[in-house]
DNA sequence: GAAATAGTGTCTTTGAGACAATATATG
DNA sequence: CATATATTGTCTCAAAGACACTATTTC
């Protein structure tokens, strides 16, 4: 195990956000890629992916780089999530996890590198994981749907257009409850720049696409960012 | 200096706010002890309380012990900030650290240890200080002023009972604006317990004393707690 | 035209805030 | 009683939400 010479391990660790259907309800509803363990402490068990921190990267680079590594993704929000330390929280010495949490659009999830060691969960049933990471995932589930709330974040499930019903669903997928059309559409119309293009195929009317207001910055580039 | 095995060093600091007049207006305002540097990067500049993690306490422990070690203060409140590991932070290798924010009552920040080494700054008019550590305050002020608008932990610069008039100026201090006292009243009303005692003395109607609800809590003991 | 969703209009409720009015202490 | 703050009352405005209604496409 890799540690500082303070006898303490710093290691990176992410939770990933996609939207798929539920396998029951078949809801859209948040899923997470996790990495199988395949050394000692809590070997065979899932866990989030992570990995040490080297110390020419950053923090914020080291979890991205490292979710590159183990699941071939890049995300397209990624905020840290806290600093976990408890003393006992690894049974094999002492480690410090920054964990960040990410989003990535749909696309993007689906070329997930998934395998033996690497598989996909639905959020909210997951199995007993490794070290703290079932209370790590709950605090970024929490964090996930309070900022979709305040923030404009929920767009980053999506791709460059969109329809509002799009992004509708993606907003009862993430506060599991679903939103009156007309009331959303008035809330959210003020911050989406409309195209001149419709979807038509559905047996309907069809939507107009909308585009991202590009003078919101959707990563999260931390409090020392320079504005 | 102090390092992990990964050549990566860390480190806890803590911005700890506390009430007092302005010099200039004489109004509440926040102020945060400094300590002055007495070793090698950026000696002689102010800088945040704080110090290496040992292996054997948490992260807010750790906090917890340099903040008592240096300013010889115990916190009301004390939350996690955010982890800062920008590789060039530290002129002199690589330092991650975790900063903690916390408030403490008035009767206990006059007890604080000042001295050559150690002394308050009104917090939104600081000299240039060790590291990264302006913008970290910074950060900190934002935080306060923005958890002060959605939760109860104002009530943490105050001792156990008070007045609302009390507990307005402290809102009017970490917001620098004037508050209705009818509006405020409503608005905090409920989540108080009123006591039967009134401050007498001054040449006005009385105001009655209230208590905290110790149904809420006030530390903030991070995701991991159990509720 | 039937079905289905897109999109608009309108009413109610709720909370924040401005501000007037009343209450009760001291000197 | 004058003064000063405590405390209550009332009005306005804005945002959220419920829900009726109109529009436009495919089949």
């Amino acid at each position: 195990m890799e540690h500082t010479q303070q006898g303490i391990s710093l290691a990176v660790s992410t939770v990933i956000f996609a939207l798929r259907p539920h396998p029951e309800t078949g809801l859209s509803t948040p899923w997470i890629p996790l990495v199988r363990r395949i050394t000692k402490p809590y070997e065979g068990r899932w866990a989030l992916p992570g990995g040490w921190v080297s110390p020419e990267e950053s923090l914020a680079d080291a979890a991205a780089r490292n979710l590159l590594e183990t699941t071939a993704l890049k995300p397209a929000y990624l905020e840290q999530l806290y600093a976990f330390g408890e003393v006992g929280r690894s049974p094999d010495g002492r480690v410090v996890s920054i964990v960040y949490w990410a989003m990535v659009r749909p696309h993007e999830a689906e070329r997930a590198a998934e395998g033996e060691n690497v598989r996909w969960h639905p959020a909210d049933h997951l199995p007993k994981l490794a070290f703290d990471h079932n209370a790590i995932v709950e605090y970024a589930l929490w964090r996930l749907r309070t900022k979709v709330g305040y923030s404009r974040i929920a767009r980053a499930f999506l791709g460059e257009t969109f329809t509002l019903a799009e992004l509708r669903e993606v907003y009862e997928a993430v506060l599991q409850r679903q939103l009156d059309p007309a009331n959303f559409r008035r809330q959210v119309e003020g911050s989406l720049v409309p195209t001149e293009s419709r979807v038509s195929g559905g047996r309907h009317r069809p939507p107009r696409l909308y585009r991202h207001d590009e003078s919101i910055e959707l990563v999260d580039n931390g409090p020392l960012a320079s504005p």
